[in-house]
DNA sequence: CTTGCTGCAAACAGTTTGCAGAACT
DNA sequence: AGTTCTGCAAACTGTTTGCAGCAAG
């Protein structure tokens, strides 16, 4: 599974006349095996830790890359960070916010994925992509704030 | 609508002890009187026209203001700039989003809005927000674009 | 007169960019 | 060798903050 991401990459890189270095593939290695979610400075710790040297620069450019290679998908939550999750083909999920503890759960259901085709198709929309969040408190927050 | 609008906005700046000031006044028939979705920089154009040597900080901050009282809501696009939207009473509604032409449609669903009732009740969680937005092309740009 | 609000400018955070040198092909 | 990629630091963008003066209560 990482193993095809990483070729899936390759066979991007390649067609792109893009050359292969030591970074990206740690970047790769090292973003593939993050949970979901990183923000660009947490994959850049993760980073350093045992790749001191690849600068900041290098992993928001990679970033890009992995976007426009399909691998990752950028979200905007409400923190004020660009985060990027995997692309899992073909799957997609929504996402459960816990504004106390910034804890994420993720979702699906096929029946919002439905409703919204139709509601597309209804205004005549192509719908490329969509993204649904819920804001609130995870049931931990409930208790512990009041 | 806008009055009441207004009315809601000074009943809140009155339980919160804020002080009414022409800035604020301004600032609000502004926003209301602009279409959905307003960035902060475009409404701080649309401000210092009318009223020059009001600042950005006075306009972001009344911005929270709003959000505080209910009535605007913060969206994050894909475009680097915060946009407010106005919160009709009761009401909610998603985006469709053309990333061709970027105009924006509205809709609303109960439907959708009651699954993810349920979806934040199973995984206990209290719901405080939530924002669907679905990307793709709309029917101009479909003919238009290849 | 007291305190909150404003405007300005400086500070900030996240992200992007220019460039010289390093690395890939 | 030629060109892309990297790391650094500086630049940028959107937003926030500190503070002195202003204005509302």
């Amino acid at each position: 599974m990482i193993l095809e991401k990483k070729k899936a990459f390759n066979r991007f890189a390649a067609s792109k006349g893009l050359r292969s270095t030591r970074q990206r593939d740690v970047i790769l290695d090292i973003f593939l095996s993050t949970h979901q979610h990183v923000s660009v400075e947490e994959l850049y710790l993760k980073i350093k830790t045992s790749n001191p040297g690849i600068g900041h620069a290098t992993v928001y450019r990679t970033l890009k890359l992995f976007v426009e290679s399909g691998l990752a998908r950028e979200i905007l939550l409400h923190d004020g960070q660009t985060r990027y999750e995997h692309v899992m083909a073909g799957e997609h999920h929504d996402h459960l916010v816990c504004t106390g503890c910034n804890s994420i759960v993720e979702f699906e259901n096929e029946t919002i994925e439905k409703l919204q085709d139709e509601i597309a198709a209804l205004h005549g929309f192509m719908i490329r992509s969509h993204k649904l969040e819920i804001y609130g408190l995870c049931s931990d927050c409930r208790n512990t704030k009041s």
